[in-house]
DNA sequence: CCTCCCGGATAGAGCGCTCCAACAGCGTGA
DNA sequence: TCACGCTGTTGGAGCGCTCTATCCGGGAGG
């Protein structure tokens, strides 16, 4: 009854127990006879080797733990799927840690894992503050998806988020929109760089932007938009910082009556579910989450491989995904149809 | 640099390691002095015990782990969110695995976190077979959220599915309606007993249950949707058999022109996100998520507990929330707007 | 005065693995 | 023939904790 250990498998094979321990570890220099008994007998006895005796021997849990700022948020599922790609090809497993969109939660599963002992930790879309992320580097290998930061020791895969708001407004401006508002992201991941993106590329147009602070969720949205309502001269174009912000856009705009796009074009960020359902059919930027995973991941093995390599930053170029909440202007009055 | 271990702390604080040990562990018979001398000195050196060590000697590891089905659903962030307030409670912490909505990926998710040895481990939806499950609960306490699976040992935590559908099948002739479709969620987690309670309930009101295969997809909304214009007779309501596959339906029917709920009434379940954006607004059936997994972790304190205990199988009741998809029938030709 | 007890502290034997040093054979070349 | 290297195998010393058995010293009881 009692979970079978490494000399049971090395007495009934008949070999020593060092032998067993080189099969389990995948060794060149067994001889095959040798391995097929070890693994026979292994079989035999439904034998799985302690992790916290190898990791305590080793120092080593070939585990890498993974902190999600929102399980809520649908643009970590696919990250998570692309670190996973990787990690799997090369052996190693990964431990998600929900940070439940708190700093100090994120800080408990920081704690978490470092006691755990993975052998290193990603981050994605954190709201950690840098000095904590920082300590944690100079422990273990961190990757930071989502969010710049500036140190040595911490690697950073992002999306280009101000080509993001660029091929939007582009987008936007083709259309014949010359009136556009962003709703922004607040201090959620990648904000302020969206912000900046959308002002850099309404200025190169010679356009006025138009800027309405919000965060990532749908509130924002929804408060943004009854914002706009007000206005004498509303804009034609809304650019919500997210997903779930412009969600809550379009649900006031549908409350209201004012027809997307024909009396708005909306646009969002991440393309997540939310934007491709045929249900809201929602243009948006692809920041290429699962490639930003597997980037993020293979850092993370090579940091493992060179501890103390220079940083690697990472931008991923966003592709704008266009469907059919954006169209072209149409001037005329507003109201409902 | 190294990282400091108890005996460093117990040379520090001029005391035995056996004795720092206890500190550690919150042992009532140390005396004061001991105690904060000890604490003291684990403070300076910023001393955290290293949990492989204290595992291979305890033979516990304070974790439960989390095997979720799907990081896409929306229904298990507030399921976790559930687990984990019990969960820090009671000082374990949780790990998640996913999925991928493969059985053969919660296998392995399952093997991992056995190997890591977890003192017990959470299945929310998982799809896994029951041999597996119950192997796995030999081993060490189980609990299966959201399936039911007979087995003394294995506790299972479930809404109460066939309620659900009761309360849709209420709702919908309430309004009127006698010509109602349900999609089934195919193999998924409680699809059987929504699609029984289906059946069941139209048959209490005289009436004919109409019945299409699906899953919990939005594909198979969509697919059954197409299905149904077909018809030359076709239901005027829809219950689907979760929000997902729903939002598949109300996508079709849009692109159609039909109106919702003017031409169709659609009910989803879970009563996720997905369904109460404003934006969608859609009546689902609430299965109190968080609720359920307060349970489910409860149930497992109480299992590691007292292993041997027989199996609890708790059911949740859930509960109608009516939003705007629903409404009176409406006789008359199919034809769009 | 001796024994007993008891709170408080400790020694030391593991837990199940890894990994280094060492070793047994067996060609091979000088 | 002997030293040498090479392949395959082994012994055993840890890794950093927990936990049982044991010890120590002082107050209570006889």
């Amino acid at each position: 009854m009692e979970r079978p250990t490494m000399d049971d498998v090395a007495q009934r094979a008949g070999v020593s127990r060092s032998l067993v321990s080189l099969v389990m570890r995948g060794s060149p220099r067994v001889s095959d006879a040798a391995r097929s008994a070890v693994e026979r007998a292994a079989r035999d006895l439904n034998y799985r080797p302690n992790l916290a005796a190898r990791q305590l021997a080793s120092r080593r849990t070939l585990t890498v733990g993974l902190i999600l700022n929102d399980l809520h948020n649908l643009f970590f599922p696919e990250v998570t799927e692309g670190i996973h790609a990787v990690a799997s090809g090369s052996g190693y497993r990964i431990l998600i840690n929900n940070g439940r969109q708190q700093a100090s939660a994120e800080r408990t599963a920081l704690d978490n894992l470092i006691d755990l002992q993975v052998d290193a930790v990603l981050l994605a879309g954190t709201i950690l503050d840098d000095e904590t992320l920082i300590a944690a580097a100079e422990q273990l290998p961190v990757c930071a998806i989502g969010r710049s930061i500036d140190h040595h020791l911490v690697d950073t895969v992002n999306n280009d988020n101000r080509m993001g708001s660029n091929l939007v407004v582009d987008h936007l401006v083709e259309l014949g929109h010359r009136h556009i508002c962003h709703i922004t992201g607040g201090d959620g991941a990648g904000s302020l760089e969206r912000r900046e993106g959308f002002i850099a590329a309404m200025q190169r147009h010679g356009l006025e932007p138009m800027i309405i602070e919000g965060h990532f969720t749908e509130q924002a949205g929804a408060h943004a938009a009854h914002t706009l309502l007000q206005l004498t001269d509303p804009p034609t174009a809304v650019y919500a910082a997210n997903d779930l912000s412009a969600l809550g856009v379009m649900g006031v705009f549908k409350q209201s009556g004012l027809g997307v796009p024909d009396r708005f074009s909306v646009v969002g960020y991440d393309n997540t579910a939310l934007a491709s359902f045929d249900y809201v059919h929602m243009t948006s930027v692809e920041q290429q989450r699962h490639r930003i995973g597997e980037i993020a991941m293979n850092a993370v093995l090579r940091r493992l491989d060179s501890p103390r390599q220079p940083a690697l930053t990472e931008i991923v170029a966003p592709e704008l995904i266009i469907r059919s909440t954006t169209g072209p202007r149409r001037s005329g009055p507003i109201s409902p149809d």
